[in-house]
DNA sequence: AACTAGTTTAACTAAACGGTTAGTATCGGC
DNA sequence: GCCGATACTAACCGTTTAGTTAAACTAGTT
């Protein structure tokens, strides 16, 4: 790795936290600066201003979604091996980017005005990865049909929620400890994935 | 009302809009005063700083959460009709406040270091509430044991996911009309409510 | 060593920001 | 009408912020 990509790394490093941390707004360039161990000149140098570093940021953070997702879901071979797949990637990323999170959440937040044009068709993608496997569970009798973008949003919503309200959950009395702590444990990941199962599945005996 | 009281309530309503929007750092008190109609000054008079200001709009926006829906909850006669009562008040809730999701979102991205105390005290009350529900159907062997935080994340983090990705969603092709628009359908309510009500279920065959 | 191009820096700048000040307006009581 | 208290304002203030600049530094090449 030459200099100019070392330093950048170094820039793209420091501001993915400090961005997660306190926002687009909230965020101080010279913080930034001196988190990466950078003069804030060189910031300007490498990168060109605040809001083309956060959009790196997101470009980094997001990473391709889709297309880890389609790969994971892609080695299982039942559609039901194919949701848990689903859930456990979501899992697996955020625990893997704890900055992904407030991030998207502070965009969403926002309407989603600063997020990429790659970001929106990445959640197509996503969208898409997860109708088709309901769709291939609902025709072999399996699964019921229902709005891919909905269970999409119980799976995703509980996993960001449970992520970031980590600090608060420490605070919340009478929670057992499988449910406190920073990461999503492998206890509430594997419910998650019962719970997305039992959503979808084809209701047995009729009301 | 008296002149205080009603410069006061302007204040607070353009401050939660422009928070709402923006967040803490983002949004101007210059902004703030412009939307209320009066001189940024008599913020300060009124109010104090920035800060009491935020302060004041969470705890308006957030309101007594846990007391509206304790409420809606004792008039449902089973712990399913609860449940129901409890999506729907939610639903309800956001559809009324549509300022509360962005502002609980960033909140929640900067990990609830502003949230009042009785903002927790109102979440340990919300899952408390849940836990009760969700206790009472498994006492009649309707409902499974289950965990009520787990239940009430993918319930709430729904709802709230749904809520803030109307932009986004606008943009998402191949969506039906129902999961268009930026109310909580009608629609959309009953199939969470479904789904909520199939999570819980005790089910009727072991795999 | 000299040269060159790329990189980084300390110091600086204009604009923006939250907050303040001195003055004015309003209201109710006497 | 006068007065005091409260409410409101235009103009201002000091600090902070994102961004800039000229000079210094670094590394590679000849």
């Amino acid at each position: 790795m030459d200099r100019a990509a070392e330093t950048t790394a170094k820039i793209i490093a420091a501001a993915t936290e400090v961005f997660s941390e306190a926002g687009f707004s909230g965020a101080r360039v010279d913080e930034i600066a001196a988190r990466s161990g950078v003069n804030k000149a060189t910031i300007y140098y490498h990168i060109g201003n605040k809001k083309v570093l956060y959009g790196e940021v997101m470009h980094n953070v997001m990473g391709n979604l889709a297309m880890h997702l389609a790969r994971d879901v892609k080695e299982a071979q039942t559609p039901e091996q194919r949701l848990k797949a689903y859930v456990r990637n979501f899992v697996a990323t955020i625990n893997l980017n704890p900055h992904l999170p407030p991030i998207i959440m502070r965009e969403l937040a926002s309407g989603g005005k600063n997020l990429p044009e790659v970001a929106t068709k990445d959640m197509n993608a996503v969208v898409g990865i997860l109708a088709s496997i309901l769709e291939d569970g609902a025709t072999r009798g399996d699964f019921a049909v229902m709005s891919p973008f909905i269970v999409h949003a119980m799976i995703l919503g509980a996993i960001i929620l449970f992520k970031v309200s980590s600090p608060i959950r420490a605070r919340i009395e009478v929670l057992p400890e499988e449910l406190k702590g920073d990461r999503i444990s492998p206890e509430v990941a594997a419910e998650l994935e019962r719970l997305a199962l039992k959503m979808v599945r084809e209701e047995r005996q009729k009301d």
